[in-house]
DNA sequence: CTGTTAGCGCTTTCAT
DNA sequence: ATGAAAGCGCTAACAG
């Protein structure tokens, strides 16, 4: 029965036959032509795979994330695609995860310069970006210069201070929350980490401070409790006057800790956020705009287009609040 | 070449047989079986389907969709299963999109009473569950009494108060903002947001409030900040002395406003959330408390289970904080 | 405008 | 432990 053009190519049939295909499939019970065979005859699937980091459930909880998915899920939304979130969990099982999954493409969130992930994704020949890093032979790029933008927020952070501090993202895929001082930026796996810690030693230095004195405090996870025990944990060793986060986030926990600790803002300690999210207008933070929104269209569109090449850089920009000294110099 | 043992069933295969066919499959490119051959021969495509509603963006800022998205996405992985996220827009190709969609079952984000998807879906015969209405043949549901806990929720925002008024929902796709009195509830049709204002007229009716007199301020979409602008509106036509909202992020948006025009929470007007999500903590809110992570996490479950029937009622409770007055009489 | 043909790449009997 | 054969359901190319 070839009766298939009715579904795939309407014009192509008389509406008579239209009329009989539609009356025949009603009684027999058919729903229409099978997704899988379809997608084996024509050779694509229209989904698109995005690969969210091991903790998925965290992802959803992420604001950033979230927003980056939504930004995606937009563009998928105009051109008919589905959006297949593929759950890594960290172990071996990952790559042959993404072996199996039904997609034309991917978009990969942020991740360790030696996920195994990487390398499966590589190995399928399917156009794929990466968001943020690291940088891998054959797949796209999105993101930001997170070192310059380091630089840039770490200056109006560390401006006037005495005793600067960082408040960072996990360092790799062991999340592992720890305040010391020192910390050598190259020691992180996670390139989004990697570049903005070396951003914020090269604003420390312009600002007098020797990187073995500065005091980075660790999160494993991008969350505001965390932050917020952290940075208590952090006032109890250090008596830091400017804390450089590398979120809203993490600022927002950390504002709450100095708050709990008796202290203001930015008089006792400036804080510097990172992404203006939403809560960062509500305290006041100075932070580095962008849009993860438009980065996650522009990873979906990078993708289904197949331009994974020159993909320009987002923009992004210094949002100067009350969170901040003003003008005082270094 | 019947080597598709060595990736099928590798226990099936000599090791020596399973070396050479890896290192043919290295030197011709080979990256391993066709995931959508392989679906189509077996039958199942190990991705489970999720139909969010018409605003598929807003889905990931809504943080109780993303907390349900979250716990939807801890079974996939567990279970080694991939999410699909549908994007619906609310035109016509919607239950196409649906139809055409490789996924073993379906878990649907609540919608109106006459979303077409819902009768797409039943026409594939595929395990599906509706996440808090409405009730569809042939599909699961799962989701708490609303009705009842609006109820419970109802009787605490409205003690003591003369003049209470309800923050609501959309009533429909339309998601038109609006402040009117005594709508009525069987008129919404989202069967959360009808069940919800059918349980607040009971309270109101218990504490002795004609709901013909009592205010619905609509938002159009759970987010504060529109809540803020209702909210506003309302303090403007209305004055009244408490507020059940049906959401946090509601509830958060109205104490905005409420502060703005120099009221005091609870002394000029009480107020009442619903999810217990951590800003009601930071607020003091007095909400109904239940998991969209379990909800999110029993739905999927019962799909890939395809125990459709008699799905348990999730558990809720009352979480009483400072947001409303304590023990008054009505 | 409609019908026929071939084959997408795989897995699963069944037989060796 | 391996090989052969059949067919999952569809669509694109071609012929009528």
């Amino acid at each position: 029965m070839t009766a298939s053009y009715a579904y795939s190519q309407p014009s192509r049939v008389s509406a008579g036959a239209r009329e009989r295909v539609a009356r025949a499939a009603a009684e027999l019970g058919y729903a229409g032509p099978d997704p899988s065979a379809r997608s084996l005859r024509r050779g694509r699937t229209s989904s698109l795979g995005v690969v969210l980091g091991e903790h998925l459930a965290y992802a959803f909880d992420d604001p950033q994330a979230s927003a980056f998915l939504g930004g995606v899920a937009e563009v998928c939304g105009e051109r008919g695609y589905a959006m297949t979130i593929l759950p890594t969990t960290g172990d071996a099982h990952d790559t042959e995860r993404i072996r199996i999954a039904a997609v034309d493409g991917f978009v990969v969130w942020t991740t360790v310069d030696d996920d195994p992930v990487l390398d499966a994704i590589r190995r399928l020949h399917l156009p794929a970006v990466v968001h943020s890093g690291p940088a891998v032979e054959g797949l796209g790029l999105v993101g930001i210069n997170n070192r310059k933008a380091a630089r840039a927020i770490g200056a109006l952070a560390f401006q006037g201070s005495r005793r600067p501090a960082v408040l960072s993202f996990p360092l790799d895929r062991a999340r592992v929350a720890d305040v010391s001082p020192g910390r050598k930026p190259t020691a992180a796996a996670f390139p989004v980490t990697r570049d903005r810690l070396l951003g914020f030693r090269d604003a420390a230095r312009r600002t007098g401070h020797p990187w073995s004195a500065m005091t980075v405090a660790v999160c494993g996870h991008n969350q505001r409790a965390e932050a917020e025990q952290v940075t208590s944990r952090l006032l109890a060793t250090d008596r830091p006057d400017a804390i450089a986060a590398m979120s809203d986030e993490l600022a927002a926990g950390a504002i709450t800790a100095l708050r709990a600790a008796g202290l203001r803002v930015p008089d006792d300690c400036a804080v510097t956020g990172w992404d203006d999210a939403p809560v960062a207008a509500d305290l006041g933070l100075t932070t580095v705009a962008q849009s993860m929104r438009d980065q996650g269209a522009q990873c979906a569109t990078a993708v289904l287009d197949r331009k994974l090449t020159s993909l320009p850089e987002p923009p992004w920009s210094l949002r100067e609040r009350s969170s901040t000294r003003r003008g005082a110099p270094a």
